[in-house]
DNA sequence: ACAACTCATCAAATTATGTTGATCCAAACA
DNA sequence: TGTTTGGATCAACATAATTTGATGAGTTGT
């Protein structure tokens, strides 16, 4: 339940998510685990430029790879999703807290 | 309440929170509203590279500015946080309804 | 062993972003 | 009016992110 991303690792996922590709690929994980070829056919990109956009969801946590034969099957993980919206709303309060204009 | 972004309204603001300048730019506005002239000092950055980063912030609404004078004054608004918030949750429910592994 | 398949990785080319320094405009003040 | 100040904007440069095409490593099937 607790925040335990620190900014840096906040800002990795948020520049993860600022990607119209790597949505499109969230997007096509949330109806469930994929393999990247399957993927590939899906989004209609290439395989090396999936494949580039896949390493970078899965390094800031956004999603998690599996390998069974000579297949890697990729699945969201939404506990990644929480952590950076409680980071939000940490960030949030803290600017809603005492912000009183300037008197001039 | 309802979340009205769009898909590419969010995106801008994901991109635009995600820089360590930017998050400077909002933490030091979190304690109130401030010129530009007093954020140049705050930051120690020079007065075109901060005037260049908090357009991206107020052209996502993460930011307001107010003129009084020969100054400007910008502050935070946490309704576009709040919103990116809810766009968030949306998105993590959509990615956790249905999720089975694949059967191989 | 060989061939076909899945996927990651690399270097090169391309594109997007951020930085710098100069310039311009408007407001204030002498 | 001339001068200074606050801030936006622009062009040129620098840096970072993405795309492409090629290569390689591991897996499966013949």
């Amino acid at each position: 339940m607790q925040n335990t991303l620190t900014t840096e690792q906040s800002r990795q996922t948020l520049k993860a998510l600022a990607d119209p590709t790597r949505l499109d690929v969230i997007h096509a994980l949330a109806e469930g685990e994929r393999c990247v070829c399957d993927l590939t056919a899906d989004l209609g990109i290439t395989q090396s430029r999936l494949s580039f956009h896949l390493r970078v969801l899965r390094d800031c946590g956004l999603l998690a790879d599996r390998h069974s034969g000579r297949w890697t099957y990729y699945r969201l993980q939404p506990d990644a999703l929480s952590a950076l919206e409680d980071w939000l709303a940490a960030l949030r309060q803290h600017c809603s807290s005492s912000a009183p204009l300037c008197s001039d």
